[in-house]
DNA sequence: CTAATCCCAACCGAAAAGGTAGGCATTATG
DNA sequence: CATAATGCCTACCTTTTCGGTTGGGATTAG
Protein backbone atom coordinates (compact mmCIF):
# COMPACT_ATOMS: atom_id res chain seq x y z
CA UNK A 1 0.00 0.00 0.00
CA UNK A 2 1.52 3.19 -1.02
CA UNK A 3 0.83 6.95 -1.05
CA UNK A 4 0.92 7.71 -4.87
CA UNK A 5 3.05 10.91 -6.61
CA UNK A 6 0.11 12.78 -6.85
CA UNK A 7 -1.02 12.94 -3.53
CA UNK A 8 2.49 12.92 -2.11
CA UNK A 9 2.93 15.94 -4.14
CA UNK A 10 0.02 17.67 -3.62
CA UNK A 11 0.53 17.40 0.22
CA UNK A 12 4.26 19.13 -0.12
CA UNK A 13 2.68 21.93 -2.26
CA UNK A 14 -0.23 22.59 0.14
CA UNK A 15 2.52 22.82 2.87
CA UNK A 16 4.60 24.64 0.68
CA UNK A 17 1.82 27.35 0.17
CA UNK A 18 0.99 27.19 4.33
CA UNK A 19 4.49 28.49 4.82
CA UNK A 20 3.92 31.32 3.00
CA UNK A 21 2.72 33.58 5.35
CA UNK A 22 2.68 36.32 3.17
CA UNK A 23 -0.59 35.96 1.43
CA UNK A 24 0.21 36.87 -1.87
CA UNK A 25 -0.55 34.50 -4.75
CA UNK A 26 2.40 32.13 -5.26
CA UNK A 27 3.47 31.11 -9.17
CA UNK A 28 3.19 27.34 -10.00
CA UNK A 29 6.57 27.74 -11.11
CA UNK A 30 7.60 28.36 -7.76
CA UNK A 31 6.08 25.69 -6.32
CA UNK A 32 7.52 23.05 -8.74
CA UNK A 33 10.72 24.53 -8.52
CA UNK A 34 11.17 24.27 -4.87
CA UNK A 35 9.78 21.24 -4.17
CA UNK A 36 11.13 19.71 -7.04
CA UNK A 37 8.11 18.40 -8.45
CA UNK A 38 7.44 18.68 -12.80
CA UNK A 39 6.09 21.32 -13.50
CA UNK A 40 2.95 20.19 -15.38
CA UNK A 41 2.14 17.15 -13.23
CA UNK A 42 1.61 19.71 -10.62
CA UNK A 43 -0.63 22.06 -12.66
CA UNK A 44 -2.73 18.74 -13.02
CA UNK A 45 -3.10 18.71 -8.96
CA UNK A 46 -3.42 22.11 -8.37
CA UNK A 47 -6.45 22.05 -10.57
CA UNK A 48 -7.93 19.11 -8.70
CA UNK A 49 -7.12 21.30 -5.39
CA UNK A 50 -9.08 24.27 -6.95
CA UNK A 51 -11.90 22.10 -7.87
CA UNK A 52 -12.04 20.57 -4.25
CA UNK A 53 -12.19 24.33 -2.83
CA UNK A 54 -8.90 24.39 -1.05
CA UNK A 55 -6.79 25.97 -3.31
CA UNK A 56 -7.70 29.48 -5.01
CA UNK A 57 -5.65 30.22 -8.64
CA UNK A 58 -5.39 34.15 -9.38
CA UNK A 59 -4.67 34.28 -13.19
CA UNK A 60 -2.42 37.09 -15.12
CA UNK A 61 0.76 38.23 -14.24
CA UNK A 62 1.69 38.00 -10.59
CA UNK A 63 -1.19 35.68 -10.03
CA UNK A 64 -0.83 32.00 -8.68
CA UNK A 65 -1.90 30.04 -5.80
CA UNK A 66 -2.84 30.52 -2.42
CA UNK A 67 -4.83 28.39 -0.23
CA UNK A 68 -8.76 28.61 -0.11
CA UNK A 69 -8.84 28.49 3.77
CA UNK A 70 -6.69 29.43 7.09
CA UNK A 71 -4.38 26.36 7.43
CA UNK A 72 -5.97 25.39 10.66
CA UNK A 73 -8.89 24.53 8.80
CA UNK A 74 -7.27 22.24 6.21
CA UNK A 75 -6.77 18.83 7.58
CA UNK A 76 -4.40 16.44 5.69
CA UNK A 77 -7.25 13.75 4.75
CA UNK A 78 -9.13 17.07 2.75
CA UNK A 79 -5.84 16.63 0.62
CA UNK A 80 -5.47 13.09 0.49
CA UNK A 81 -9.31 12.97 -0.49
CA UNK A 82 -9.28 15.69 -3.11
CA UNK A 83 -6.38 13.77 -4.48
CA UNK A 84 -6.90 10.03 -4.68
CA UNK A 85 -10.97 10.48 -4.16
CA UNK A 86 -13.29 9.09 -0.95
CA UNK A 87 -11.23 6.65 1.14
CA UNK A 88 -12.86 3.27 0.57
CA UNK A 89 -10.49 0.23 1.62
CA UNK A 90 -12.92 -1.94 -0.02
CA UNK A 91 -16.49 -1.54 -1.47
CA UNK A 92 -18.52 -2.67 1.77
CA UNK A 93 -16.48 -0.26 3.86
CA UNK A 94 -17.80 2.11 5.54
CA UNK A 95 -21.00 1.30 3.96
CA UNK A 96 -22.10 -2.57 2.66
CA UNK A 97 -22.28 -1.91 -0.85
CA UNK A 98 -24.84 -4.40 -1.49
CA UNK A 99 -22.81 -7.28 -0.30
CA UNK A 100 -25.34 -9.73 1.54
CA UNK A 101 -22.46 -11.06 3.26
CA UNK A 102 -21.72 -8.07 5.07
CA UNK A 103 -23.18 -8.34 7.89
CA UNK A 104 -21.79 -11.78 8.91
CA UNK A 105 -18.41 -10.70 6.99
CA UNK A 106 -15.43 -11.40 9.64
CA UNK A 107 -12.97 -9.66 7.22
CA UNK A 108 -15.03 -6.91 6.87
CA UNK A 109 -14.42 -5.80 10.37
CA UNK A 110 -10.84 -5.60 10.21
CA UNK A 111 -11.36 -3.49 7.23
CA UNK A 112 -13.58 -1.60 9.51
CA UNK A 113 -10.94 -0.84 12.24
CA UNK A 114 -7.91 -0.19 9.34
CA UNK A 115 -10.33 2.70 8.01
CA UNK A 116 -10.56 4.43 11.21
CA UNK A 117 -7.62 4.17 12.12
CA UNK A 118 -6.51 5.91 8.93
CA UNK A 119 -9.32 8.68 9.29
CA UNK A 120 -8.83 9.11 12.34
CA UNK A 121 -4.66 9.88 11.34
CA UNK A 122 -5.55 11.83 8.47
CA UNK A 123 -8.25 14.44 9.83
CA UNK A 124 -6.57 15.21 12.71
CA UNK A 125 -3.72 16.46 11.50
CA UNK A 126 -3.78 20.09 9.76
CA UNK A 127 -1.62 21.60 7.39
CA UNK A 128 -0.94 24.21 10.22
CA UNK A 129 0.07 21.25 12.52
CA UNK A 130 2.37 20.12 9.94
CA UNK A 131 4.09 23.66 9.11
CA UNK A 132 4.85 24.65 12.84
CA UNK A 133 6.62 20.93 13.22
CA UNK A 134 9.16 21.61 10.36
CA UNK A 135 12.26 22.13 11.12
CA UNK A 136 13.44 25.36 9.66
CA UNK A 137 16.88 25.19 7.70
CA UNK B 1 -6.40 4.51 -1.13
CA UNK B 2 -7.77 1.17 -1.63
CA UNK B 3 -7.07 -2.85 -0.57
CA UNK B 4 -6.76 -4.67 -3.52
CA UNK B 5 -8.54 -7.52 -4.68
CA UNK B 6 -5.87 -9.46 -3.95
CA UNK B 7 -5.14 -8.35 -0.47
CA UNK B 8 -9.14 -8.66 0.27
CA UNK B 9 -9.60 -12.42 -0.76
CA UNK B 10 -6.33 -13.38 0.62
CA UNK B 11 -7.44 -12.43 4.40
CA UNK B 12 -10.99 -13.53 3.16
CA UNK B 13 -9.33 -17.36 2.80
CA UNK B 14 -7.47 -16.85 6.03
CA UNK B 15 -10.35 -16.13 8.20
CA UNK B 16 -11.96 -19.06 6.54
CA UNK B 17 -9.22 -21.73 6.96
CA UNK B 18 -9.20 -19.97 10.54
CA UNK B 19 -12.45 -21.54 10.88
CA UNK B 20 -11.88 -24.81 10.02
CA UNK B 21 -11.47 -25.71 13.87
CA UNK B 22 -10.75 -29.48 12.52
CA UNK B 23 -7.45 -29.84 11.23
CA UNK B 24 -7.11 -31.52 8.06
CA UNK B 25 -6.80 -29.41 4.84
CA UNK B 26 -8.77 -27.82 3.18
CA UNK B 27 -8.86 -28.22 -0.72
CA UNK B 28 -8.87 -24.70 -2.77
CA UNK B 29 -11.98 -25.36 -4.87
CA UNK B 30 -13.62 -25.60 -1.64
CA UNK B 31 -12.42 -22.31 -0.20
CA UNK B 32 -12.61 -20.52 -3.73
CA UNK B 33 -16.80 -21.84 -4.04
CA UNK B 34 -17.30 -20.71 -0.19
CA UNK B 35 -15.71 -17.31 -0.73
CA UNK B 36 -16.80 -16.34 -4.17
CA UNK B 37 -13.00 -16.25 -5.67
CA UNK B 38 -11.84 -17.38 -8.89
CA UNK B 39 -10.30 -20.42 -8.78
CA UNK B 40 -7.29 -20.09 -10.58
CA UNK B 41 -6.72 -16.50 -8.90
CA UNK B 42 -6.90 -17.62 -5.47
CA UNK B 43 -4.10 -20.38 -6.50
CA UNK B 44 -1.32 -17.68 -7.07
CA UNK B 45 -3.03 -15.50 -3.88
CA UNK B 46 -2.38 -18.82 -1.55
CA UNK B 47 0.68 -19.38 -3.54
CA UNK B 48 2.24 -16.04 -2.18
CA UNK B 49 1.06 -16.91 1.55
CA UNK B 50 2.88 -20.33 1.47
CA UNK B 51 6.12 -18.60 0.54
CA UNK B 52 5.58 -16.40 3.13
CA UNK B 53 5.22 -19.15 5.88
CA UNK B 54 1.44 -18.19 6.62
CA UNK B 55 -0.49 -21.31 5.12
CA UNK B 56 0.90 -24.72 4.31
CA UNK B 57 -0.28 -26.93 1.36
CA UNK B 58 -0.79 -30.75 1.24
CA UNK B 59 -0.30 -32.54 -2.42
CA UNK B 60 -2.39 -35.42 -3.48
CA UNK B 61 -5.67 -36.37 -2.95
CA UNK B 62 -7.35 -35.57 0.26
CA UNK B 63 -4.47 -32.39 0.18
CA UNK B 64 -5.15 -28.79 0.79
CA UNK B 65 -4.20 -25.99 2.96
CA UNK B 66 -4.07 -25.20 6.54
CA UNK B 67 -3.00 -22.21 8.52
CA UNK B 68 0.89 -22.68 9.07
CA UNK B 69 0.27 -21.45 12.44
CA UNK B 70 -2.44 -21.11 15.21
CA UNK B 71 -4.93 -18.36 14.48
CA UNK B 72 -4.14 -16.31 17.53
CA UNK B 73 -0.30 -15.93 15.99
CA UNK B 74 -1.20 -14.36 12.75
CA UNK B 75 -1.95 -10.56 12.76
CA UNK B 76 -4.09 -9.33 9.68
CA UNK B 77 -1.06 -7.10 8.84
CA UNK B 78 0.95 -10.43 8.26
CA UNK B 79 -1.71 -11.42 5.33
CA UNK B 80 -1.65 -7.83 4.07
CA UNK B 81 2.45 -7.83 4.13
CA UNK B 82 2.70 -11.25 2.43
CA UNK B 83 0.60 -10.20 0.02
CA UNK B 84 1.09 -6.60 -1.02
CA UNK B 85 4.99 -6.33 0.01
CA UNK B 86 6.42 -4.60 2.85
CA UNK B 87 4.22 -1.28 4.14
CA UNK B 88 5.65 1.41 2.66
CA UNK B 89 3.20 4.92 2.52
CA UNK B 90 5.71 6.49 0.70
CA UNK B 91 10.10 6.43 -0.03
CA UNK B 92 10.96 8.02 3.20
CA UNK B 93 8.71 6.47 6.00
CA UNK B 94 9.73 4.51 8.04
CA UNK B 95 12.97 5.07 6.42
CA UNK B 96 14.38 8.16 4.63
CA UNK B 97 15.22 6.86 1.36
CA UNK B 98 18.18 9.00 0.83
CA UNK B 99 16.21 12.19 0.36
CA UNK B 100 18.28 15.17 1.78
CA UNK B 101 14.89 16.73 2.94
CA UNK B 102 13.64 14.07 4.97
CA UNK B 103 14.50 15.68 8.27
CA UNK B 104 13.13 18.57 8.09
CA UNK B 105 10.16 17.60 5.96
CA UNK B 106 6.78 18.70 7.26
CA UNK B 107 4.77 16.30 4.86
CA UNK B 108 6.79 13.27 5.76
CA UNK B 109 5.25 13.90 9.54
CA UNK B 110 2.23 13.46 8.85
CA UNK B 111 2.94 10.04 6.65
CA UNK B 112 4.80 8.50 9.38
CA UNK B 113 1.84 9.45 11.69
CA UNK B 114 -0.45 7.48 9.05
CA UNK B 115 2.01 4.92 9.12
CA UNK B 116 2.49 3.90 12.95
CA UNK B 117 -2.05 4.36 12.42
CA UNK B 118 -1.76 1.90 9.86
CA UNK B 119 0.52 -0.60 11.69
CA UNK B 120 -1.09 -0.57 15.05
CA UNK B 121 -4.24 -1.26 13.59
CA UNK B 122 -3.52 -4.09 11.27
CA UNK B 123 -0.65 -5.68 13.55
CA UNK B 124 -3.51 -5.88 16.75
CA UNK B 125 -6.00 -7.92 14.60
CA UNK B 126 -5.44 -11.46 14.87
CA UNK B 127 -7.38 -13.93 12.59
CA UNK B 128 -8.35 -15.63 16.15
CA UNK B 129 -10.09 -11.92 16.81
CA UNK B 130 -11.64 -12.10 13.71
CA UNK B 131 -13.37 -15.70 13.53
CA UNK B 132 -14.86 -14.41 17.55
CA UNK B 133 -16.38 -11.66 15.90
CA UNK B 134 -17.97 -13.41 13.06
CA UNK B 135 -21.48 -13.60 13.19
CA UNK B 136 -22.91 -16.99 12.80
CA UNK B 137 -25.69 -17.77 10.19
C1' DC C 1 1.00 45.26 -26.37
C1' DT C 2 3.34 41.81 -24.02
C1' DA C 3 4.91 38.73 -20.86
C1' DA C 4 3.56 36.08 -17.00
C1' DT C 5 0.44 33.28 -15.43
C1' DC C 6 -3.49 29.88 -14.98
C1' DC C 7 -6.59 26.68 -17.76
C1' DC C 8 -7.56 22.77 -20.58
C1' DA C 9 -7.68 18.74 -23.68
C1' DA C 10 -5.31 15.26 -25.74
C1' DC C 11 -1.87 11.93 -25.85
C1' DC C 12 1.73 8.40 -24.31
C1' DG C 13 4.58 4.62 -22.31
C1' DA C 14 5.09 1.71 -18.44
C1' DA C 15 3.37 -0.75 -14.85
C1' DA C 16 0.09 -3.03 -12.14
C1' DA C 17 -4.36 -5.16 -11.38
C1' DG C 18 -7.25 -8.85 -12.15
C1' DG C 19 -7.90 -12.89 -14.37
C1' DT C 20 -7.41 -17.13 -17.71
C1' DA C 21 -5.34 -21.36 -19.92
C1' DG C 22 -2.89 -25.30 -19.93
C1' DG C 23 0.13 -28.56 -18.42
C1' DC C 24 3.23 -30.93 -14.82
C1' DA C 25 4.11 -33.17 -10.14
C1' DT C 26 2.51 -35.55 -6.17
C1' DT C 27 -0.20 -38.75 -3.52
C1' DA C 28 -4.26 -41.41 -1.24
C1' DT C 29 -6.98 -44.93 -2.50
C1' DG C 30 -9.04 -48.90 -4.88
C1' DC D 1 -0.36 -50.27 -10.55
C1' DA D 2 -4.02 -47.00 -12.30
C1' DT D 3 -6.56 -43.20 -11.44
C1' DA D 4 -8.43 -39.13 -9.85
C1' DA D 5 -7.83 -35.38 -6.78
C1' DT D 6 -5.11 -32.15 -5.58
C1' DG D 7 -1.22 -28.54 -5.43
C1' DC D 8 2.47 -26.24 -8.46
C1' DC D 9 4.12 -23.49 -12.23
C1' DT D 10 4.59 -20.67 -16.47
C1' DA D 11 2.83 -17.95 -19.75
C1' DC D 12 -0.48 -14.98 -21.50
C1' DC D 13 -4.25 -11.50 -21.80
C1' DT D 14 -7.15 -7.21 -21.09
C1' DT D 15 -8.14 -3.13 -18.69
C1' DT D 16 -7.05 0.51 -15.72
C1' DT D 17 -4.09 3.55 -13.37
C1' DC D 18 0.12 6.10 -12.84
C1' DG D 19 3.22 9.49 -13.94
C1' DG D 20 4.11 12.58 -17.17
C1' DT D 21 4.33 15.46 -21.69
C1' DT D 22 2.73 18.49 -25.49
C1' DG D 23 0.61 22.22 -27.26
C1' DG D 24 -2.30 25.63 -27.25
C1' DG D 25 -5.78 28.97 -25.34
C1' DA D 26 -7.62 32.64 -21.88
C1' DT D 27 -6.66 36.24 -18.55
C1' DT D 28 -4.45 40.19 -16.59
C1' DA D 29 -0.73 43.55 -14.48
C1' DG D 30 2.44 46.62 -16.09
Amino acid sequence: MRISSRCEYGLRAMVFLAAREDRRPVPLPEIAAGEGIPAPFLERILARLRESGLVKATRGVSGGYQLAQPAGDIAVGDVVTALEGPLSLVGCVPDDGGCERAESCASRVAWRRLDSAISGALSSITLEDLTREAVPR
